[in-house]
DNA sequence: TTGAAAGCGCTAACAA
DNA sequence: TTGTTAGCGCTTTCAA
C-alpha cells in the first residue's frame, strides 16, 4: 500500500476510453442533461468500466469553491455539539460535501487559528459555534469570503446566517419553573462561566426569571465550577449547600454536572426533590434514566445540525439569504428531581 | 459576506511586492532555511503586510497529497471515538492536517462510500475503525493510495499499520475478575453484537475467561440488546435476571449500559454488588461517579488518537514504517460494583 | 451538442 | 541562492 505505486484514473482516461473530449466527460459527469443521451451511456460506462473516481482537489482549484465545509465547535466530547456535528454531516454528505471539523476548546484564539487554517481550503461554507469571536476570527471570517454561520446561540448580533436558541430564554425557564414550584432559596451552578457564553447566559436567565416570579421575595446565589463533568457537580453541590443556608433547589448549566449532583446527594442522604430540588438543562440520554429522573431543559441540539446544514444548502442556491437566522426553541421537561 | 467581493490575495502578490520570484515565495514559505536571510525577511514582511493565506486547495493539487487526513468512526456521539478523535486533532493540527472526519453508524455499505468520498480528497493518511471491512472499503482504501491506519482493534489482519488494543482480552479481564470474585453464574449484555465485532470480541472474551477461570463449574449466558443507551443497560438487566437463574453478576459492553443497569437495579432494591455485581468497560467519567463506583475496564481511548496521529507523522516521513502494529494495553479498574 | 483551450494558484524540476 | 517553466486534473468559456 505504498503511496506512489499505481497511477490513478482521471477524467483524461475516461474520455479517451469514450471516445469523446475531456470537456464531454466533465459535462456529462456534472450536468447528465447537457450531453445526448448515446455519449452520456458511454461516458458512465467507461468511468465505470475503469473506476474512475473524480480527484476533488482538482476540481476544487478549478471551480470557485471546494465542497468543504468548515465547522468549529467548543469540544468534541461534549455530547451537545457531537449530535449537532452527526446531523450536520449526515444531511451535508448526501449532497457531496465533506465536513472539516475543528474543536478550540473554549479558546477564542485557538478558534481564530482554526479559522484561518479553513479559510484556506476555499470552504463553501464555514460554521463556529456561539456569538462570541476575537477580532482575528472575525477577520479570518470575512476573508475566508463564503458563507458564516453562527450556531447553539441567538442572543446577540450575528455576522451573517444565525441557527440558534436564546440560552437566557433557556435558563428563564429554569428559573421560572423553579420558582413556580415554590423554591425560593436557590443556587445556580455553572461551568466556567468568563469562558463559555452560553453557559453564562443562562445562568443569568435563570437568575433573572427566578427574582421576577418570586416578586423579588427569593434568594439566589450564583457559583462557578471548573469543569463541566460529574466530579464539578458534586462540588457544585457541595459549595451551594455551604454557601446558602436553607438552599432549596439548584439549577445547573449542564445535565452532566446535575447528576454528578444527584450522586452526591445520594451520598449524603439527601433526598431529591424533598431536601433539594435539581434542575438540569441538555436533556442528554441520562437525565431520564436517574433515580429519581432529572428535570431539564432541552435545547434543540439535533435540529440545529439539520438546520445549518439545510440553511447552507439554500443559501449556496440562493445567496440571497445571507444573513438569515434561524430560531429553535428549547423546552421545559419536568421530571421527578425537581 | 457575499462570496465573490474581494479578491484573495495570492502568492504571486507577495511575490510582486517582495520583489522576488514566485517560487522564491514558495520556497521561503515552505523552506525557510533554503532562502537567504535578507529575501526571507522581505518575503515574511511582505506576506504579512497583505494578509497572505496560502490556498491549500492549489498547494494540494500541485504536490503529491493534500495534508487532509480522512479519519472514520462509527459515531461521534460515542464518547470512545470523540476522545480518540480530539487527541488526533490536536496533535494532527499542530502539524499543519485537518482532519476530514466521517461516521458510518456501525455500516460497512456507508463506510465504504465514506472511503472513497475521502480518497477523492488525496488524503495523506486514512484511518478507519476496527479491522471488519467490505470488499468494497478495502478496494476503495488501495485505490487511495496513501497510508492506511486500522484502530481500536488488535484481533485480526490488518490492510496495513495498526494502532489497537485486544477487545478479546479486554473482556477476558472482565470476565477473569468476575471467576475470581467467586462470581460462578454470570451473563454479559452485549449491544448488536452482530453489528459491533468489538463489542462481539469483548463478550466472547468475558466467556472464555470466565469458563477457563472456573474450571468450567461457572455458568456464563450471553445476552444481547439493541443499543447502547442506558435504557439498553436497564432492560439488559431485566432479560438476564429472568433467563439466567441465581445470576450473580453481569458484565455490560459498555459503562453506559452498567450505568442504566445499575439505576434499574436501585429502582428494583437490588443491592450492588450484595446481590448483583456490574461490571462495565470504557471507564467514562461517570464510572468512578456512580454508586457505587463502577468496576470497568478502561481502553485506552485518549491514547490510541495519540497513537495514530504519531504513527501517520513518522510515516509520512519514513514509508518503510508500513504494516507498522502498535499494541497498547488496557486496563482492569477494580472499584466497588463487582 | 460537442470540442479546443485557457486557466485555477500553487509545487518542483531544472537552469542560471 | 534564485528564477523560469512546466505541469497537477479538473471547470468553463468560447467556437464550431
Amino acid at each position: 500500500m505504498a503511496a506512489g505505486t499505481k497511477r490513478r484514473v482521471r477524467m483524461s482516461d475516461v474520455a479517451q476510453v469514450a471516445g469523446v473530449s475531456l470537456a464531454t466527460v466533465s459535462r456529462a459527469l456534472r450536468f447528465p442533461e447537457s450531453v445526448s443521451q448515446e455519449l452520456r451511456g458511454r461516458i458512465e460506462t467507461a468511468a465505470q468500466r475503469l473506476g474512475y473516481a473524480p480527484n476533488r482537489i482538482a476540481g476544487s482549484l478549478a471551480g470557485a469553491h471546494s465542497p468543504l465545509i468548515g465547522v468549529i465547535v467548543p469540544s468534541l466530547t461534549n455530547a451537545f455539539f457531537a449530535t449537532t456535528l452527526e446531523r450536520m454531516t449526515v444531511t451535508l454528505e448526501a449532497e457531496g460535501f465533506q465536513l472539516l471539523i475543528g474543536h478550540h476548546g473554549y479558546d477564542l484564539a485557538r478558534e481564530a487559528r482554526i479559522v484561518s487554517a479553513f479559510a484556506g481550503w476555499n470552504p463553501a461554507a464555514i460554521v463556529v459555534t456561539g456569538l462570541d469571536h476575537s477580532r482575528e476570527t472575525v477577520a479570518a471570517l470575512s476573508a475566508a469570503d463564503c458563507p458564516v454561520v453562527e450556531m447553539w446561540d441567538l442572543d446577540g448580533h450575528p455576522l451573517d446566517a444565525l441557527v440558534g436558541f436564546s440560552n437566557t430564554e433557556a435558563g428563564r425557564f429554569a428559573g421560572r419553573h423553579m420558582a413556580r414550584a415554590g423554591y425560593d432559596r436557590i443556587a445556580v451552578v455553572c461551568s466556567t462561566p468568563d469562558k463559555d457564553p452560553r453557559a453564562a447566559a443562562r445562568a443569568r436567565g435563570v437568575l433573572e426569571a427566578h427574582a421576577e416570579a418570586t416578586g423579588g421575595r427569593g434568594k439566589a446565589a450564583l457559583i462557578s465550577v471548573d469543569g463541566r463533568e460529574l466530579g464539578c457537580g458534586a462540588l457544585g453541590l457541595d459549595k451551594a449547600l455551604t454557601e446558602v443556608p436553607d438552599l432549596r433547589a439548584i439549577a445547573f448549566s449542564g445535565d452532566m454536572l446535575a447528576v454528578g449532583a444527584l450522586f452526591e446527594a445520594d451520598r449524603r442522604g439527601i433526598r431529591v426533590p424533598e431536601d433539594l430540588a435539581l434542575v438540569g438543562y441538555g436533556d442528554l440520554d441520562i437525565a431520564s434514566n436517574t433515580n429519581p429522573p432529572l428535570t431539564t431543559v432541552r435545547p434543540p441540539r439535533g435540529e440545529i445540525g439539520t438546520a445549518v446544514a439545510e440553511h447552507i444548502l439554500k443559501r449556496l442556491k440562493d445567496p440571497d439569504r445571507s444573513g438569515e437566522i434561524v430560531t429553535l426553541n428549547v423546552e421545559m421537561v419536568v421530571r421527578d428531581s425537581g
